[in-house]
Parts: structure tokens; C-alpha cells; sequence
DNA sequence: TTAGGATTTG
């Protein structure tokens, strides 16, 4: 019998095969060897339907997977005529699968897939045998089993469903409405998943305990659902909750920790599951296009539907069918916007906070069915509000400028509803340290505005100001070494010799560049040159250059780092691969990665940095991974693009990472980076210069600052809007524009003269080092 | 029971 079906117990398998056979090892298999008295034996991940060849040959494809831990672990089987049909019949994911007398051929689909290079092929005309060792198909009645004797689970595929069973399915999230309050007496959530089958199913979940429906937070998530009755409705098969209905949830992120975020208390979730979630990861990563409609409020444009992740600063009731929630997420609504007009003692919320915020929150009216969820919300807490509508207002009259209204209708169309995110999730993560940094540089916007007030005030006193008062004002400036040393003033400075070093009290009369990114370069401390930031066009230049050649497949998935190729649907398909670095064998947690990317548009790379702890933009040539162009940076990790100097830079083997990748905790400093990959690193700094008076001579220094003087470091500047408020800030008050030379503030700095040689000429220039800006000014 | 994906009209 070719198809054999074994019923014991899987360490004694062995003795049950005909004993001239020896089992294969995955690696051994090759086209063009002898395997006639081998078998290979494998777990069965996935089978494909059954279908007919073109001359009516019944063919049936199965995944195997090897139980050792190399790279490639996982091999495509292919069965024709009777053999296939047998065990279409009879294989279920997690069985034991054996075969003998196959032949090996290589793999059409091995580039894509990212599974062994050869297939196998089985059939009966050819001599082949099967036994399949079958998984116990117990449904269990409870979630708390011990682990010793958890039963497994078989899960079915979505293209297997019958109706009237009740099954266990994995799926990605394609679809899906939270939870919202029914007209029954439960919460409802509907989830429309799809598995590596394509076909899709919708499952209507009810239950009248809002934490046991499924925690989903985005489309791409990935659910395990336990104990699913499917009926056929309309034609089409349907998922609803059965007795003892649980699921669990993951981040559909490829490298991202699969964390479950369950529905019941006790659940059991074994290492085979875990490669579940992987493979449906890296499945849906090159098959599924799930990006939602998530904005920012900066992004928003009059008549959209988004999805918006945000904080909850107040609440208020409007009226019987609509609620009021006003919301923030750190960014500015480019249209002026709705203020919905409330009762103050229905607005709920901390009046300090509402006030303080109150130039980037938006009011968001909830209507219907959102109104009850909506009241029960605490403020503070996170929130992702899905297909909100924001509506242009039609000016009555033409005094009044039009705005923008931020609406979440009634009813669940498109998953339109309320979705409370935990503090654990990592969207709120990165949107509580964005608001971290907003709410201290709004908070020292409003003080430096008080104290400009103030200023004014005072303006009117500063002309009957004694020279005795004078110096005794406060210096916008601190010195952060030598405080033994004397003031000198200016006109001894200058005519004096150099080098020398001096204490002086000054007040800055201009500075150049006025333009802040004029003032940021990039410098290198082995050749001492200075050198402009690339602009984004100029990167992309490169990157578009490097995005014509086609990755080398060939350099996919080596044993440090393990590929995913995307096409994207623009561009004639563009294929972008990217190179995940693996740590020990494993991929880590996305915070913690470093990837490599070919292909990639700069946009599409800024979007990896929010997510990727660092990306190296990379081309392949013929035998390893290359960096690109110098011009473009090496490294982006956070919002800092990190350069290297041309010149000094020898640019070794990227292979050289795996280096760092083994450490025990790979810290990925860019320092380290650069060293291994022989890149000379650019350093951002701030070139400015100061003209310094002080009724004695006018003195110009230069500032060559990486973070001291300015308290911002000069690598973020250029991507952070709110460090160049503060950098704006600071500006405006050593040196407030209009102002009378009385009225500026006394800035008290070291400086040192240094001759420099120019032909035959010698000139003087001066530097300021080791002073720093007032903490009350910054 | 509820909803059964497929934008409100405030």
C-alpha cells in the first residue's frame, strides 16, 4: 500500500518503516544523488487544495517541515495521480509526513517562497511510499490544560471549511469592525481573515465581556481563534462564536516578538504555534497589502476617512445622539478646526492640561452607536479612532474663515469605531514619547512667551539702567569651565597677539547663517573638512539609481540575516528586498533590529527607522551586499541620517555586521557600525558666526558646536521641528530681532584667537568654546 | 438575540 497511515506513538516510528531505509537529512537533499534507500520525514505546515493538472492528473502540494534548526527548514512536496488524492484526503497540518522513493528536483518557487532549493516529487508510477503518522483531532472543552498533557490543536485551513463544524483557524487580519456595543445584549466584532490559502472567511463574534473578543488593533494582526462554528450564509462560509470561543492576538509585523495578547486567562501556546505566526507573517509581508487609512492630524486634508491613534484630553456630552472627544496626537491640523461649543460643566477633563494643549487638539463629534463607548472612555487614556471623517465647512459668511470637522458617524461601515489601545502597545509607545517631547517644548514655549511679556514690561525701565545694575544682570550665557579667569574687553582681545584665551562679556549683535540649516554641517575630525547636508533629493537620487538594479537573489536569506522581497504596485512593480539581521539564528524584536534594504525610496525607508532600530541602505553585486554611494548615508537610525567622509572612508565587506549580530546584546552604535564597515563618520555640527559687541570693539567669533553651546544636538536638528522651535527660541532671545543694542541680553563666553595662514597673509580668527546657553533660556 | 464588511449627510 502506498499510502500508509501510521497510528503510534512518534518516538517509535522508526521501527515501523522498512528497516533498508535511512532517513535523509534536509541538507542532503540534491538534485542528482542517490536517494533510493532514503526517506525524509517532516511535519506537514501547509497543504495546497487539490486540483487537476492540465491532462486531468489529480495533484496535491504539501509543505513539510524539518524539525532541525537550519536556515531553510522547510521543503515543497508535490504528489500526482492517486497518491495525491489519498493524501489530500488524509493529511492535516501537524501530522508526521514520510516519504520514499521521491525524486528531487529543483524548486521553480524556491526565490519566492524562501523554502529548500529542490522540491520532491511523489507518485505511485514511480515507485514512491508514504506514512503518515496522524495528529489525536481532540477538541478539548477547556483552555486550562496543563501542559504536560495539552492536547494538540489541529487548525484548519481557510480553504477547508465545512458547514455545521466547529474548528480552530489562524488567519491574518484583513478586515475588521472593534468591538462596538450590538442591539443585542453583547459587544460585536466582525474579522474578516485570510490565510497563505487566500481564502478569506468573516466571522461575527459576540460576547457580552468586551476582553473576550479578539484584541485587534490593525489590520495585518494575526488571531488564533479556538473552537469557531462555521455556517454557510449567503453562499459563502461564515464564522461565528461557538461555547468556549477563544482567540488570541499578535503583531502581524515580521521580526516583531510574538507576544499573544489573549482572551481568556489560561491559554496554551507552544513553540510550534509561534512558527505559525511566523510563516503567516512573512506570508502576508509578500502577499497582502493591509496598510490602513492611519493618518497623523498633520496629514489630514478636508474629506478623508482615517484611522487616528491618539490621546483622550477631555470628553463632553453635546446632546441625546452625539458626544464630544477632544483628542490629540502630538501634531498640528494644518486647517484651522472645529471647536464643537459645549456647556463648561459638561467638559470633562484636566482644565490645565485642555488649556495648555488647546492649539493641537481637535474636537471629534461621535455619533449613535459610538455615543455610549465614547462616555465610558477615561481621559488620558490611548485611542485609535477608526474611519474618522473629516468635513470642510462651508463658510455662512465671509467673515468667518472655513474649517475642517472631525466626524465619526453612526453605524460600523468600514470598521468605523472607538478602539482603546494599552500603554504596551507599541503605537502608543512611540506616540507617548513623541508627546513627551511636544509637551516640554510647548510647556517652554509658553514660558518663554510669559517672560517676553514680562520683557516688554521692563523695557521701558532699561534706559535709567545704572552700569552697577547692569552687571549684575544675569548672562544669557553660563561658562562651563575656568570661572577663576577675569573678563577681558573686547578692544584688548583684539589688540592683542594669538593664540590666546579669553573671559569676555558681549552682547551678540547679529549671527550668520540666519537660516538655521545653513548652519548645520557635516564635519570629519580626521581630515578637518566641513561639507554640506545632503539634501532629500539628492539621496533619492541614489537610491533611485541603486533601485534600477535587480537584487541578487543569490544574496537572500544567508545564515546572518534572513530576506523579504516586497513588489511594489507603482514603479513597473519595483521590488524592494529587505535583510533582517538575524541574532543568534533568531530575528529580534523590531526595536532592536538592524536591516538592510534594497530598493527602497527614502520615504519608504523613513518609514522602516520609526519602526527598526537601524537600516543600512545597501545594492547587491555580485557576490556580497555593497553600501551605497557615500553622498547617501550609511545609516539611518532614529531620525539621524549618519554619513561618512569620502575621503578617509575605506569601505569594507557588509558581511563584517554578523561581527556585531553575534555580541551578546547587539547594541548597534553607529560608532561601531562605522568601524566595522570602515567607514570615517561625519560628525553634524553648527557653524555660526558671532559678531560680539561691547561698547569697547566689535569682535567676530566663530561657534563650532556639535551640542554644547546650543543644548541640541546638531545630528537632529534637521528633523525635528520642535528642536528647531527651541534652536528659534534660543536665537531670539540671545539676539531678539529689532531690538535696541541696549536692550539685548549680556552673554558671557570663553574664546580663543588662532592664527591662520593664507598666502602671505595672516589673519586672526577667534572661537568660542566651553560656554553654553543658560538653562532659563533653553 | 445581536450581525451577516462595503462610509454620513448631524
Amino acid at each position: 500500500m502506498p499510502v500508509q497511515v501510521l497510528k503510534i506513538i512518534k518516538g517509535k516510528l522508526e521501527t515501523q518503516l522498512p528497516s533498508h531505509l535511512q532517513r535523509e537529512d534536509l541538507k542532503h537533499l540534491q538534485t542528482g544523488l542517490d536517494h533510493t534507500n532514503k526517506y525524509f520525514q517532516g511535519i506537514v505546515i501547509l497543504s495546497y487544495p487539490l486540483t487537476k493538472l492540465g491532462d486531468g492528473t489529480d495533484f496535491f502540494k504539501i509543505v513539510l517541515q524539518d524539525d532541525t534548526c537550519s536556515r531553510i527548514n522547510s521543503i515543497n512536496v508535490l504528489m500526482y495521480g492517486k497518491m495525491a488524492e489519498d493524501c489530500a484526503k488524509l493529511i492535516r497540518n501537524g501530522d508526521t509526513f514520510i516519504v520514499a522513493g521521491f525524486k528531487v528536483a529543483e524548486s521553480p518557487t524556491a526565490r519566492e517562497d524562501g523554502r529548500h532549493a529542490c522540491h520532491l516529487q511523489v507518485s505511485e508510477e514511480s515507485g514512491s511510499a508514504i506514512f503518515i503518522c496522524t495528529q489525536p483531532s481532540i477538541t478539548p472543552f477547556s483552555e486550562a490544560t496543563s501542559p504536560s498533557v495539552a492536547p494538540k490543536y489541529v487548525y484548519t485551513p481557510l480553504n477547508c471549511l465545512k458547514d455545521g463544524t466547529v474548528v480552530n483557524l489562524y488567519g491574518i487580519v484583513k478586515f475588521f469592525k472593534p468591538p462596538y456595543i450590538s442591539k443585542g445584549t453583547d459587544y460585536c466584532s466582525v474579522v474578516t481573515l485570510v490565510d497563505q490559502s487566500n481564502v478569506k472567511l468573516t466571522c461575527t463574534l459576540f460576547n457580552g465581556n468586551l476582553d473576550s473578543l479578539p484584541k485587534i488593533y490593525k489590520n495585518g494582526d494575526i488571531v488564533r481563534f479556538h473552537r469557531v462554528k462555521i455556517r454557510e450564509y449567503n453562499g459563502q462560509m461564515q464564522g461565528i462564536t461557538s461555547a468556549g470561543f477563544a482567540s488570541l492576538t499578535f503583531d502581524g509585523t515580521v521580526g516583531a516578538p510574538v507576544v499573544p495578547r489573549a482572551s481568556s486567562k489560561v491559554y496554551t501556546f507552544v513553540d510550534e504555534e509561534q512558527k505559525t505566526v511566523e510563516e503567516l507573517r512573512i506570508w502576508a509581508a509578500s502577499n497582502l497589502s493591509v496598510s490602513g487609512p492611519e493618518a497623523k492630524l498633520s496629514d489630514v486634508k478636508p474629506m478623508m476617512f482615517f484611522d487616528l491613534t491618539c490621546q483622550l484630553v477631555g470628553k463632553a456630552k453635546v446632546d441625546g445622539s452625539s458626544f464630544l472627544l477632544k483628542v490629540w496626537d502630538g501634531t498640528k491640523c494644518p486647517y484651522p478646526t472645529w471647536k464643537v461649543p459645549v456647556e463648561a460643566k459638561e467638559l470633562e477633563g484636566d482644565r490645565v492640561l485642555l488649556h495648555h494643549l488647546r492649539n493641537l487638539t481637535v474636537d471629534v463629534l461621535v455619533y449613535d452607536n459610538h455615543v455610549q463607548l465614547a462616555k465610558s472612555l477615561k481621559t488620558g487614556s490611548f485611542l485609535r479612532i477608526y474611519s474618522i471623517h473629516t468635513k470642510q465647512a462651508s463658510a455662512k459668511n465671509e467673515d468667518i474663515s472655513s474649517h475642517i470637522e472631525f466626524h465619526l458617524h453612526g453605524g460600523t461601515c468600514y470598521g468605523r469605531g472607538i478602539g482603546i489601545l494599552p500603554e504596551n502597545n507599541p503605537d502608543v509607545e512611540e506616540l507617548k514619547s513623541f508627546l513627551e517631547c511636544v509637551e516640554l517644548t510647548d510647556s517652554q514655549n509658553m514660558e518663554s512667551v510669559s517672560s517676553l511679556e514680562l520683557g516688554d514690561t521692563f523695557d521701558s525701565y532699561t534706559d535709567l539702567e545704572s552700569p552697577l545694575q547692569r552687571c549684575q544682570q544675569l548672562s544669557a550665557t553660563v561658562l562651563t569651565d575656568h570661572q577663576d579667569m577675569s573678563n577681558t574687553v573686547l578692544k584688548t582681545v583684539l589688540n592683542s597677539s594669538a593664540p590666546q584665551q579669553y573671559r569676555i562679556r558681549a552682547k551678540l549683535r547679529s549671527f550668520k547663517p540666519q537660516k538655521l540649516y545653513q548652519s548645520v554641517k557635516l564635519h570629519c575630525s580626521k581630515c578637518n573638512t566641513l561639507q554640506e547636508v545632503p539634501n532629500g533629493d539628492a539621496i533619492d537620487f541614489i537610491l533611485q539609481g541603486c533601485a534600477a538594479t535587480a537584487p541578487n537573489p543569490e544574496l537572500q536569506s544567508m545564515s546572518w540575516y534572513e530576506s523579504v522581497v516586497w513588489t511594489t504596485e507603482e514603479d513597473q512593480g519595483r521590488k524592494i528586498t529587505i535583510h533582517f539581521v538575524k541574532h543568534y539564528e533568531m530575528l529580534q524584536r523590531p526595536e532592536n533590529t538592524l536591516l538592510m534594504i534594497e530598493g527602497g525610496t527614502l520615504k519608504e525607508i523613513w518609514k522602516l527607522t520609526r519602526r527598526f532600530k537601524c537600516v543600512i541602505p545597501v545594492k547587491s553585486k555580485e557576490d556580497d551586499l555593497e553600501l551605497l554611494d557615500l553622498s547617501a548615508p550609511f545609516l539611518l537610525q532614529g531620525n539621524i541620517k549618519y554619513y561618512g567622509c569620502k575621503k578617509c572612508s575605506t569601505p569594507k565587506s557588509i558581511k563584517n555586521l554578523s561581527s556585531l549580530a553575534e555580541k551578546r546584546e547587539p547594541s548597534w552604535e553607529p560608532t561601531e557600525i562605522a568601524q566595522v564597515l570602515g567607514i570615517e563618520p561625519l560628525q553634524y555640527v553648527f557653524v555660526m558666526k558671532f559678531t560680539l559687541v561691547d561698547g569697547t570693539g566689535v569682535l567676530n567669533a566663530y561657534l563650532f558646536d556639535y551640542e554644547k553651546f546650543f543644548q541640541i544636538p546638531a545630528s537632529e536638528i534637521l528633523t525635528n521641528s520642535f528642536l528647531q522651535q527651541k534652536m528659534e527660541m534660543t536665537m531670539n532671545t540671545l539676539s531678539p530681532p529689532g531690538r535696541k543694542l541696549d536692550d539685548l541680553p549680556w552673554l558671557e563666553c570663553f574664546i580663543k584667537s588662532y592664527n591662520v595662514a593664507d598666502g602671505m597673509k595672516h589673519q586672526v580668527y577667534y572661537q568660542i568654546f566651553d560656554t553654553t546657553v543658560a538653562e532659563d533660556v533653553v
